[in-house]
DNA sequence: CCGGTCTGCGTAATCGTTTTCACGGCTGGG
DNA sequence: CCCAGCCGTGAAAACGATTACGCAGACCGG
């Protein structure tokens, strides 16, 4: 592989110059400039990112650090951060799965001299902590961690008022006795939606019953679960807030399993408005929220940090969601309801 | 940031040694291994990747470079390749959206001297030429590149064969007049599909026409045109085969709303076997394929590759493919079938 | 007691860039 | 005619690691 040193070997020129012309960074005759340029060419030269890094300590790379990769949601916030990071001509350094803080500082570590800021969404509030203590040469970005996060930039989905939203909804058609199937409840964003539920509930004079609430994971098989649970009710209900769409899935699976009518004899409504859920039969009303932009604004506020500023100034910014409305809930219910954020596509 | 010259002056020894002892490389005392390491990790040292990789030569990265992000097959693609590379100490280094060769090629040529090694799944076939004929120093391997690819890894995936194999399903149901919607044509998926399906049809006697083959784009509107076409047909069909589950999910919709029953009336099949598949009404029969797997053993097979064999050895491996059958065919439905990959999970 | 091997460690070259500094030559103003 | 200030360029010092080489001292057999 050709270096800059063959590069300015072949054309007769130091590698000062051929790196000023690659660069476009200081004067050089246009007569050299474009003999250099055709030498490159000649031997397909490009420069080494590594020693580049080295000499200018920018990378041109930001660090992703993920707790998973299931489902679409991750799969959106990703395609997101890479359409805002190619822009700027970035790439994303990703790694997932990191299960606890250890494994989480560890993969932060090999990254370190690889990128010029990091984007972290980590359930796991020690682990924030630490990762917050380390980084200190470079900027860091929060995803959706919750509350209390000083001296570091975030930026959060409207969980609460997403939650609230829908189930005032539900109260307004009517709904007194309505259920929740709860995340998993160390997960930030299940906290969020359970506070939102009890207050739309409170507020209305409702307040919600601890056999109301019931637990759930996330997955379908939990929702499932918690709807045969609903099901052996001794004071049935007429309403369940699903804490996300798998859920809501598995609830209608097992209502309709008991020979249990969606939505004339129990309303559903889920929050994620992942892609299926208008093709859902009711399709599922929901809370939607645009995991895209999530990973666009991400970034863009990442680029944006003056690396200077890195722990003087911070922003918290929270990502609205909104109402989604469809048959589950019994009041728009007309057939085949194609509403949604774009076509599904894929391959 | 400290370097390895703090720790070296910090413990006073040389920077040689604190290298040594970092990487266990070579004889060193007990004890002054303990204090080099006492002092590393007291000033909160950690080796600078670039610099590593620019006196190695290896960076413990392998780049991939993606068509584009959207759907759950390209998410479990990279979740398939992270959970194979995290074993192995690697990252990442993702770049997606590529529209065509030149595109490709300078993300290709921003990666240089950052990653060991490359995964491609580029269906534009000229960007496949360059990058094959630019990338001689590190290993390379392509994901799904169709035909006549030599002197490189390839791993693809048994389309030509699971399109056969639900199309003979059909045959074997009794159905003689089946229709297709196609994938795009530039898509050598959607080829080798296509392909599948006019074989089952000759080798049964029962060629397909030109009328039954009915465009489509991998999108979901796209198979719900198809529908309403298949529904204007002179000599209605029995059954439709469509290239994606996607579209499937659209010919479903199109049939629902022209008042025809699935499988009743009409059976329906796609290909892919993405997650909702399953939670549909009826359920969709369909061909599995296994994107995870498919990421796993991507970067496995490039991470088994002699660096000093590039271009002289290589393998072809395809990725099997199984039929699902299901409820939209007709043959078992039964009500909810829970037959799956494991369960819908997310968040 | 002497030469050889082994152990532990330091010196310095190296990886491929960018960037500072200095140095000629040329220009233009006084 | 002289000198100050460009302009284009090259030499060399970073950047932060790894590693080939060499050099002391310990140890051992003859």
């Amino acid at each position: 592989m050709a270096t800059i040193k063959d590069v300015a070997r072949e054309a007769g020129v130091s590698v000062a110059t051929v790196s000023r012309v690659l660069n476009n960074s200081a004067a050089v005759s246009e007569s050299t400039r474009a003999h250099v340029r055709e030498v490159a060419a000649r031997l397909n030269y490009f420069p080494n990112g590594a020693a580049r890094s080295l000499s200018t300590s920018r990378t041109h790379v930001i660090g992703v650090l993920l707790p998973d990769l299931f489902g679409e949601f991750f799969s959106e916030v990703l395609r997101g951060m890479d359409s805002s990071v190619r822009q700027a001509g970035f790439h994303l350094l990703v790694s997932s799965s990191h299960a606890d803080a250890e494994q989480l500082l560890a993969a932060l570590h090999t990254m370190r001299g690889r990128i010029d800021g990091l984007i972290v969404m980590a359930p796991d509030v020690d682990a924030r902590a630490a990762i917050q203590a380390t980084t200190t040469d470079f900027p860091l970005l929060l995803i959706d961690p919750g509350v209390g996060v000083e001296g570091c930039n975030t930026i959060s989905i409207a969980n609460y008022d997403g939650a609230y939203a829908v189930v005032r909804h539900l109260l307004g058609l009517g709904h007194r006795r309505i259920a929740t199937i709860m995340g998993p409840l160390r997960n930030i964003d299940a906290q969020q939606r359970l506070a939102g539920y009890r207050a739309a509930l409170r507020d209305a004079g409702a307040p919600s019953e601890p056999e109301l609430e019931i637990p759930g994971d996330f997955t379908e098989p939990s929702g499932y679960e918690g709807g045969s649970r609903l099901c052996a009710l001794a004071t049935p209900v007429t309403a369940v807030f699903a804490a996300n769409d798998y859920m809501a899935i598995g609830v209608m699976g097992a209502l309709s399993d008991a020979g249990i009518r969606v939505p004339e004899d129990v309303a559903v409504a889920g929050f994620d408005d992942i892609a299926m859920s208008r093709y859902l039969n009711p399709p599922l009303t929901t809370v939607r929220v645009d995991p895209f932009r999530l990973g666009e604004r991400a970034v863009g506020r990442l680029l944006s940090v003056d690396r200077s500023a890195v722990g003087k100034h911070w922003h918290h910014e929270v990502l609205p969601t909104s109402l989604v409305v469809r048959g589950s809930c019994g009041s728009t219910w007309g057939g085949r309801a194609r509403s949604g954020a774009g076509p599904l596509r894929g391959r």
